[in-house]
DNA sequence: TTGAAAGCGCTACCAA
DNA sequence: TTGGTAGCGCTTTCAA
């Protein structure tokens, strides 16, 4: 029969389960003594130390191992999480959870992963069955958390703002305004852009940010020059980069007179790539391309990807301790994290010297024909 | 103090815990009958309609939630399976992740994942550890396991053959034999080839049958023409990237003299690609390159990469559904299943035409004298 | 058709 | 310095 033998303790030479009480027996001691010392609980400093070496040494016999869940049934801790992602396999998700899987694993957490793809109705009740499962805590990634929960929460890149959530954001002012100025710099007026799947818990922040960078330093954002990247939970089945590519081509459908493109992200970014290559059109010689996040791959992309890193690994890290840390220590008050985004130039970018026009002009004229 | 409302169950108006004793006294019922009723227990069946109905009230009325810790000292069934890897964050593991998870959602499974970044020390304890909070099986990616485990265990590109473990390898025999055959007809016949990092799944088995395959069509598999991508667990601490962007870097530096590449995956074929750019030559003009895997990036890659697909997603839902097959039917032997590459033909390989062969070798000079 | 009682393996309290 | 006892919340005989 199923769920026979799914009691974790190892049993000994006879098949018996190794309990406590077999323990106790064994050494002739009561199973509270064993238990006190085992648990390393405060009484266990009045145990005297030839007693405790004979437990440990017959825990050590007998392979004893407590069984966990007899101590959850007292409302122990369970050092277990969860975390609460659309889709495990992307880039962004994948770095993220690295970092966070990091942190828990030196702190001797362990966590459940649940990837809703955005289905409303497993965000919705994913937290309960969790709660069941005994998670101290939940770190949500780009999921939306609509009530509040018993246990502390972080949220990494969140839609919704729930009270007494801590998150940890970029600083999307910031990183907006890198990527415009560097544009600027380099001579380029018209930029188009690509606003990210609405949803997507930094699409509204990055969008605002762009638009205020953009009116400060005074560039315009046509509507023609804007492309949205779908919507969740649609967007979730298929990649950044293709969702990047049919957005390039319909830009490019609409209109070839821009110079450069604010992607959303590094996916979408080097998907744009891939499409104004097929179009003809040289990156970043005919046109500049900047993404936000510098995901691996980024750094090998042919050309290497000029972009906006947010810290991905570094925030999981981040988020994990803080949930770490309001799980141990509830009395503290959650707070928003910024994290600071950084510019880094690669070659996907380039300065729209006067010299280039030209040339550029007459490929843009050429590849229109076709 | 922490560790106090770590229990599940939620509260009644009164602040009460709502357990089946306190369902059982608002009922004026006795816990065995609600017990029966909620767990759908044979029993069941004789209890009155009547009852049941007012018992599934009271459970909504009051957000009855059973104790799971409480049910699973009985040894009941806990769902719960784990997933051992490397590391989460490549994109071979995270497209199979993918598959998995989705596949143990549907069948109600949740699953821990523990990445072990190939320390050998986790590797050893976290079985028992896992076994400790109750799961009932594991898929081991790419991960050597010592020993038998009491649960069933799916080994995805696993390195050691322990017994009773059901595995899920691709056909690496057909994979080079396809990855050459394609070479072959293209005209290639100074082959370079990367061989995976020490202490992968995979390396052995492919590494075998490339020579197999190369044998075969009487391809020379030349020493000065074969790099190692690293060894775990240091390889772990980068990409794939970067280790085929060195390794090619390597193999130009010691020769030439090669018309193609057989990259270990798609990553090092990327960053193999990458570095030859980096060397002033063109990818597949100068050089032809091949990748394993076709990760999601292989498409939109420049060039988009030509691949020996393994069909990642799928063979993550494989994994997931064999072993809730055998956590099920536990009397079902184990096999090893072999699941069927593909050769996706795109822009990374092309005819080593007679007509390119005179401006390649020029370009091969220009560049080999910088 | 329902209920009483005995545990599952552990911890906690109080007594010795 | 140690042990007895009473649960945690649930399931499972067995009896009513």
């Amino acid at each position: 029969m199923v769920g026979q033998n799914h009691h974790s303790n190892s049993l000994n030479g006879n098949g018996n389960r190794v309990t406590l009480k077999f323990l106790a027996k064994q050494l002739d001691l009561s199973p509270t003594t064993i238990s006190v010392v085992i648990s390393d609980s405060p009484l266990a400093a009045t145990i005297a130390e030839k007693t405790k070496k004979r437990i440990w040494e017959a825990v050590r016999k007998f392979n004893y191992r407590p069984n966990v869940f007899a101590r959850y049934l007292h409302g122990k801790r369970t050092y277990c999480v969860a975390v609460l992602v659309p889709d495990i396999g992307d880039e962004f998700s994948s770095s993220l959870i690295s970092g966070i899987e990091k942190r828990l694993a030196q702190q001797g957490y362990f966590y459940f992963v649940v990837s809703h793809r955005g289905a409303p109705e497993l965000i919705e009740k994913s937290p309960d069955t969790l709660l069941d499962r005994g998670v101290e805590g939940m770190i949500f990634i780009n999921t939306p958390l609509g009530r509040v929960l018993p246990v502390p929460v972080v949220a990494v890149s969140d839609i919704t703002e729930a009270p007494d959530v801590s998150s940890i954001v970029i600083d999307n002012a910031r990183a907006a305004r890198l990527a415009l100025k560097h544009l600027r710099a380099l001579g380029h007026r018209k930029i188009a852009f690509f606003r990210g799947p609405d949803g997507n818990g930094d699409t509204e922040d990055r969008w605002e940010s762009v638009k205020s960078a953009a009116a400060e330093l005074r560039v315009q954002i046509d509507p023609k020059l804007t492309r949205g990247l779908g919507k969740y939970p649609e967007c979730n089945d298929t990649t950044m980069a293709d969702l990047g590519y049919h957005a390039a081509k319909e830009l490019l459908k609409a209109s070839r007179d821009f110079t450069a493109l604010v992607a959303f992200n590094d996916g979408s970014a080097i998907g744009a790539i891939r499409a104004f290559r097929d179009a003809g059109l040289k990156v970043p010689k005919d046109i500049s391309v900047i993404g936000f996040d510098d995901i691996d791959q980024a750094a090998f992309n042919v050309p290497r990807l000029t972009t906006i890193r947010q810290p991905l690994t570094r925030m999981g890290e981040l988020a994990a301790s803080t949930l770490i840390k309001r799980i141990e220590h509830p009395e503290e008050k959650s707070a928003e994290i910024l994290v600071e985004p950084m510019l880094v130039v690669r070659e996907s970018t380039c300065a729209l010297a006067a010299s280039q026009t030209a040339a550029r002009n007459s490929r843009l004229r050429k590849t229109t024909k076709r």
